[in-house]
DNA sequence: GCTCAATGGTCTCATTTATATACCAGTCCT
DNA sequence: AGGACTGGTATATAAATGAGACCATTGAGC
């Protein structure tokens, strides 16, 4: 238990920028090596929630200016309505989003980005870009295990 | 089905600095009013792979370099061995991550980090620190719905 | 007036995915 | 010899997700 994570006298895999990589240790690795709680750790509670699939594309798409309900769906037809109607209320639980009722005759919902889920945008876009760029590459990597493994 | 996406004259949320907005819809966005294949898009399939949970927590644990399988497990204690392996073959089907066996008596292996894992790590950092920052008030969001709702 | 479609969902059921648990062969420590 | 660690796999069960039907209300077209 002691020598747990303490002296790790591994090999780096290379000489990397040594401020790049004691920030990118930083904010989980106190965690890990205090031993803090795992169900308090907000990498997990912030990558289970907003990191998924569907609620990050909902954010995105949100990001625009409000829609409603069908709009997002038509946005994002790959989703089914029950997993759209959830991940709107666990974004509006957890704050990211306000869903408005309109009161006219027959009554309409947006959804718009919060404060907070506008905050969020941009280390979302972040990751989108590197997806967009490494894309490729990622499929690439992929035929290339699956061809010969 | 014209006027879907085209003009949107909806009220902003606020004046954020218009080239952040515009870039936060670009990435995504292009797709969505193109109407490309949703099933080809990287966003998905990038937030699928790489933001999930788990994936996230192994990339960043491994920003510190190196480590065997059952140091992982030990960083990462809530995770099954079984999502634990099949999420490191995921990982190096993508090639973001390189499996590395050492030839010794009985023979160890490791797992590190391969340039585009490494080169995913900053932007998953910016999100962690987001996290980290925003939890608080996620946590008081959640609490409030939960509360009166 | 009748039909058809859209709105913003909910409900049920089947499938997919994740977790918990047990197990394995080989090697080290005591 | 007993126990623990190594890097996993196999199986059984629980949880998340998807597909599709349904609902009350409204508006447009015929």
């Amino acid at each position: 238990m002691s020598r747990l994570l303490s002296g790790n006298p591994l090999p780096r895999p290379e000489a990397a920028p040594a401020s790049e990589e004691r920030s990118a240790e930083s904010a989980l690795q106190r965690w890990q090596k205090l031993g803090f709680d795992p169900s308090r750790c907000p990498v997990r509670d912030v990558f289970d929630h907003v990191g998924n699939k569907w609620t990050a594309l909902i954010l995105m798409t949100l990001a625009a200016g409000p829609q409603r309900f069908s709009a997002l769906h038509r946005a994002i037809p790959d989703i089914s309505k029950r997993m759209l109607t959830q991940s709107l209320r666990d974004l509006e639980r957890d704050g990211l989003i306000h869903r408005h009722v309109h009161p006219t005759k027959p009554p309409s919902v947006d959804y718009r980005l919060a404060p907070l889920g506008l905050s969020i945008i941009g280390p979302l876009d972040t990751l989108a870009r590197w997806a967009e760029v490494n894309h490729p590459e990622i499929r690439d990597a992929r035929a290339r295990f699956d061809a010969q493994d």
